[in-house]
DNA sequence: AGCAGTTAGTTCAAATCCAAACCAACTACA
DNA sequence: TGTAGTTGGTTTGGATTTGAACTAACTGCT
């Protein structure tokens, strides 16, 4: 199985399917917080990242590798976000290197209006189209495939 | 499993691999085929697609459809690829309004040329960490999944 | 023929994204 | 100290992406 020919039926069927349902599940995931919440993806992450973190913020390097976005992507996201009021950034004594990313009131109050519709939009779109037990395999396959690349 | 509140553990498990592996596998994509032709992963899908078409050639809207990309953004891209050789934009007699856009030889050169390395990426990153049984059960599920969403 | 409504594709401005260059602050170590 | 190397973040310029506006061509109907 580790030939180097093209990929077999069976192979290739869970590519493509992999491939399209990431592709089409993304862009339905994009209109929603779009139209709710005028929010990217991107943006999303970030928020729901900062949200979770311990005084809710984290150092914008942090950020990036959690939210698995680049830096300099992160940097222009967080501008964005602090204009829209979402987020603040803080000094971090200690390093004054780092820079502290903050969610605000209003941070959460976006994050708390859009994630209903988010959910629903998971939930329809992907958790009720899998059976239980395709929902553990998917959990265990994809988990183990998103390690692997992420460790590297 | 219908309510509106959060998502459960596993589903949470879940949906939080499928969205980190497919982040993670499309981010190794894109770098091979980069490095190795220097396209991007919306080019490639392109190209595979005009491959296989009959005549090697497709209108600009089946095109755009079938590689799940904007018309703005196909105009682009076959403005690019055009530039570059890999594809030539053809009138089409019978319908004044459309265009084909149709792979040229250097286009299947280029095609071939990325290929087994994606061939590599797809199987190395995520083939090969599949047991046979979690494969065809992708395949099912996410093939389910990707059909909904592409006929709504 | 003439007109309203669609459809194919392009173009435009604005928003976003990327990689590389850059700056400042830290660390290690002679 | 001092200085080389690393790390955290921003900036910059160019490429890409988006959505809306636009043109041209087709269709159906009267």
């Amino acid at each position: 199985m580790d030939d180097d020919g093209p990929l077999g039926p069976r192979e290739l069927r869970a590519w493509l399917a992999f491939l399209e349902a990431a592709h089409l599940v993304e862009h339905e995931v994009q209109r929603q917080l779009k139209r709710d919440g005028g929010l990217s993806h991107a943006d999303f992450e970030v928020l729901l990242k900062l949200r979770t973190a311990d005084g809710r913020r984290l150092r914008m390097s942090d950020l990036a590798r959690q939210a698995m976005i680049s830096k300099s992507r992160l940097s222009y996201q967080i501008t964005q976000l602090e204009r829209a009021g979402l987020v603040r950034r803080t000094a971090c004594d200690g390093d004054r290197r780092s820079v502290w990313a903050e969610l605000t009131g209003a941070g959460a109050e976006a994050l708390a209006r859009v994630r209903p519709g988010h959910r629903r939009v998971v939930r329809d779109n992907l958790i009720t189209q899998l059976s239980p037990e395709e929902l553990d395999t998917l959990g265990d396959a994809l988990g183990r495939v998103a390690e692997r690349l992420r460790d590297a």
